[in-house]
DNA sequence: GACATAGATACGAACTGGACGCAAGAACAC
DNA sequence: GTGTTCTTGCGTCCAGTTCGTATCTATGTC
């Protein structure tokens, strides 16, 4: 989903946006001495697409329409790079595979226990946590790379579950 | 560690009070018709002792200095029992396996993504997001099961990894 | 364009943490 | 002691991820 499967007119609108920007990654790629492949150029137009956080499996689906034959360990690979390049970043939110995103989206995750369903909350809203255990412990909490877990409004209606 | 291997003197001190606390769980095993095994008394005997949060793993290892028979999956499966019970949480503390403890000892944790320190933060240290996430997005936060990822004191001097 | 070469890939196997099915064993009520 | 039912040990399986390796390919040089 999200990428072009029929009627696709490269370099129309937003497209054109985003393969300036994947350019831009393979270029920074290629002064670090690696390379511009077709699965990280199609792995990138992926990430840089619009959605929500997609796993590694979802990922590789998504990049397999266009490129079947690529890999899943490659995408892991190319993901691993990205995030090295500080182009991408992984969140865990809750069990279950971690998700990836761009490392520009800075936000933290409030992810429902019971229905797995996620709010995004911008870096601001865990601000003065930041600032207390700062103050108290000395540590600098990172609001991204774990969810805070909870129960959202609808599974607060339930009964407890012990 | 923690179990007594030599000079073990059942019912002293501190012991008595923590069997004594093993078979009140036992009991209300037995009243919801489960049975008091030995695998579930040394379990038990290991968790209520003192110390810090233990993968199941680590509680297999206690566990089979006693009795080494006990098989890790049943380790699980009781912890899963237990959890049920309400005896024991399981909290995530970054990457890696589950910690377990006693659902007595209520608080949150901050692990350090680069030494995985652990800091235990009382659960009113959370207070204030709880209550701006209630407000802001209708969201009862449980501190308790996952912790919050970022740097501690020592970590923090380090120069950034991007 | 051909060539050399280091970096990247596909594939499969391995690994970790955990769940599950099943036959044998054990706790408990009688 | 006996029967019933719960629990266990063991083996197997699973998901998510990483690793080894032979092969391929992007890129700089000629």
């Amino acid at each position: 989903m999200g990428l072009p499967t029929d009627g696709a007119t490269p370099g129309v609108d937003g497209d054109s946006v985003n393969a300036e920007q994947v350019e831009e990654v393979l270029d920074r790629l290629r002064e670090g001495g690696g390379r511009a492949t077709t699965s990280r150029r199609v792995l990138l137009t992926a990430l840089f697409e619009e959605g929500p956080h997609r796993t590694a499996e979802e990922l590789a689906v998504e990049v397999q329409l266009v490129a079947p034959d690529v890999h899943l360990s490659t995408i892991y690979r190319n993901l691993d790079e990205l995030e090295r390049l500080g182009v991408v970043v992984h969140a865990h939110l809750g069990h279950g595979p971690a998700t990836y995103h761009l490392a520009s989206e800075t936000h933290g995750h409030l992810v429902c226990e019971f229905c797995d369903a996620a709010v995004e909350a911008p870096e601001e809203f865990f601000a003065e946590l930041m600032d207390a255990a700062s103050k108290k412990y000395n540590f600098a909490i990172d609001p991204r790379h774990f969810a805070v877990l909870g129960r959202c409004a609808a599974c607060a209606q339930l009964p407890a579950t012990n």
